[in-house]
DNA sequence: TTAAACTTTCAATAATTACTGAAAGTTTAA
DNA sequence: TTAAACTTTCAGTAATTATTGAAAGTTTAA
């Protein structure tokens, strides 16, 4: 496998498992593109190597900037703008984490806690439906916490999580 | 907030995160309706409940026997079939991280172990794609790893880690 | 066997989501 | 200022994905 050949298998790679997990191709082959290039790109550039339009290509790259997982930079001298991703992988996976729980699992959270605390009424139906959303919140919030504090590397608090469950 | 209030809403954000992920609308909301009902339910239960044809239940609950959280039953003497959700909480997260990650992220995992092991050519574009790959087939590889482990709770492994971290 | 009761399949269609390209907007050098 | 160089927006269109519903398939009781 060559370079190029290498480079548009990652790109696809990467645009497909976007895909999968519901974000838009074009964006993860975006990132993908920055990814692994040495230099910012700019607008034209990204444009001409993944075949997609201005307006898709400006779409995309202010999601992948909202997502503070690509960062503007302009060249001195020169109108114009240049972009480059985040190069950091544990930055990029703790930037991810935070973003889709912020966005997408702390609402979902909400809406357990609040279903899973209505006032039961006696009714089988009732209480089983307190019972299992009680138990995907527990779940989720768990999970949640979890993965936040394992990727902003909050050592001292995986340690002394660790130690109580050692003993 | 009644019980119709708390199952529709249940039903709906359970849906609308399944989409946000990947997952198709109809399908996660038949999981969550049989997810918080107290009995199996037949076909025409769920077309009911959740106003979809008869084609889209039937395609979407063989998709969630597939991931293994949605079973089969038949009462004795009815011909008709009844379908149960996997009630277990920790056991539909156990499923459901194993299915994902054999299904999307081994195969992408498989791709960046390829892709970052291409010979180098000097050139620094080469360098910065088995770099950034090698990268993030390093933290996929391990948060595949830990998820699966941590999910199929295996209690020895998790303890030797943390001894190990604590050390 | 057969026919009623039920499930699955799949071609057609609807709904959603993504993409284009040109017009409008912005910035900056002169 | 203004006009060239560039970016953003967004209405229209294309592509993808989900859904329907009826025909085909399956199972079982008699």
């Amino acid at each position: 496998m060559n370079y190029t050949e290498a480079k548009d298998k990652f790109i696809s790679t990467w645009g497909a498992l976007g895909t999968l997990w519901g974000i838009n191709k074009a964006m993860a082959q975006i990132h993908a593109l920055l990814w692994i290039s040495p230099q910012p790109l700019s607008m034209e550039d990204i444009m001409e190597e993944l075949h997609i339009s201005r307006g898709n290509t400006s779409m995309n790259l202010r999601q992948l900037m909202d997502w503070g997982i690509v960062f503007k930079e302009s060249k001195p001298g020169e109108r114009k703008e240049y972009f480059a991703s985040e190069k950091d992988v544990q930055e990029l996976a703790r930037q991810v984490a935070k973003e889709r729980s912020r966005r997408e699992i702390k609402p979902v959270i909400k809406v357990l806690r609040e279903v899973s605390r209505i006032k039961g009424d006696g009714t089988k139906k009732t209480e089983e439906l307190i019972k299992q959303t009680k138990a995907l919140y527990e779940l989720a919030d768990n999970a949640d916490t979890m993965m936040n504090k394992i990727v902003n590397q909050e050592s001292k608090w995986l340690t002394k999580t660790l130690m109580k469950l050692i003993k």
